[in-house]
DNA sequence: TGGCGAACTGGAACGTGTTCCTATTTTAGA
DNA sequence: TCTAAAATAGGAACACGTTCCAGTTCGCCA
């Protein structure tokens, strides 16, 4: 466990050598997740990352290939740490359904307080193209496991196909439901109707 | 007198009062389909468009205010096309599902027949932000027209409120899994999976 | 038919993602 | 410690989406 494969194209932390390395790396990602913030998408400028970072423009490329590369890697840190908390403080509930969608409410709630940096990361997932499917595969296998935990959170004895299959389902529409709303389709409350009419479609105990 | 928009901010058919503008508008739109075709979403430039429409690219931008807009729209008259031919011949089986997965995979073998197109439409739906939102409505409710009538082929009458949200989350999934096989993150055979999985999760008779 | 406003053309110009190049600094190995 | 290789800085250059402008053509109507 804990062993994860380094991408092809970023620089992966376990990737870089020195302190002074990692320094550039995780200076470079909070630039990212500071101008997010501020502006969303169009606001993460690679020169202005760079500046910000205290990196060249070149140095910026060469730890994150493209702009679509470094925000999803930024969201891989910021769902890695969603994910703890969640492992921390796991979502109570009766059935599996109350805690899934209890687990989801909590992440979008969260995304939801700060919707410029929750549009620029998701604009960046879906715009992902091949080149970047090792990030993308780490972040789905993140909503995944969230989600059955919060099915089983015994444990991940019990987990059976179908458990695994629903979570993707519920997973597709709460990206779907996300794209929604950080693209101006639909409102806050619509996303977290959407996600529970699925969730309750999915899991009738 | 102004710019008339009907309900979106490209230049729909009806605004079009010129038999010359419809004309314009459709060699615009077919100059996209060729491009799409042969590159992709990159090979749609919004240069070559105009060159290949025959049209200076301030028109372009006249007609339809980004590139964008141009592709939504394109997608928007593909899947009117879709959609008629699944009127005309709709999907036969004896269960909801079969005939939900038949229309599915009916159009889902077309996409892939043309993978380019597919492409370059799915990414600019699903990067398009709130001021496309009309276009996008359209597509969106074409596709929850078509799963609904697969659903229940014999009239719309007896759609209830649970009919819709499940069209709807299959919907979702299905674009999930349509943005996962155009950036070429899983197979075409998984894409197929993925749905019938859902689809059998949410319609079991 | 003449004139007027809207639409169109052709192309320059700007912003931002991306690439590339040279000089300088840092790192690793002998 | 010295040296070669790798990494970084700094910045020019290019591509494509987008905007803008001056001149021309088109369509309508008085």
């Amino acid at each position: 466990m804990g062993v994860r494969v380094s991408s092809a194209n970023s620089l992966a932390v376990e990737d870089l050598g020195s302190a002074a390395q990692r320094d550039r790396r995780k200076r470079i990602l909070d630039a990212t997740i500071t101008l997010a913030s501020q502006g969303g998408f169009d606001a993460v400028q690679m020169r202005a990352v760079a500046e910000q970072a205290d990196v060249a423009l070149g140095t910026l490329y060469r730890y994150f290939p493209s702009k679509i590369h470094l925000l999803v890697s930024a969201l891989q840190r910021e769902f890695e740490r969603t994910e703890a908390i969640m492992r921390e403080r796991p979502s109570e509930g009766d059935t599996a359904a109350e805690r899934v969608i209890n687990s989801l409410k909590r992440t979008t709630r969260g995304m939801q307080s700060d919707p410029q940096l929750t549009e620029a990361l998701t604009r960046a997932f879906m715009f992902a193209d091949g080149s970047v499917a090792a990030e993308i595969h780490q972040v789905g296998m993140l909503l995944t496991s969230m989600l059955t935990k919060a099915m089983h959170p015994e444990g991940h004895d019990k987990l059976t196909e179908e458990d695994v299959a629903i979570a993707r389902v519920i997973g597709d529409v709460w990206l779907s439901a996300l794209v929604g709303w950080v693209t101006g389709r639909t409102t806050a409350a619509e996303t977290g109707q959407q996600i529970e009419v699925a969730v309750k479609l999915l899991l009738r105990d």
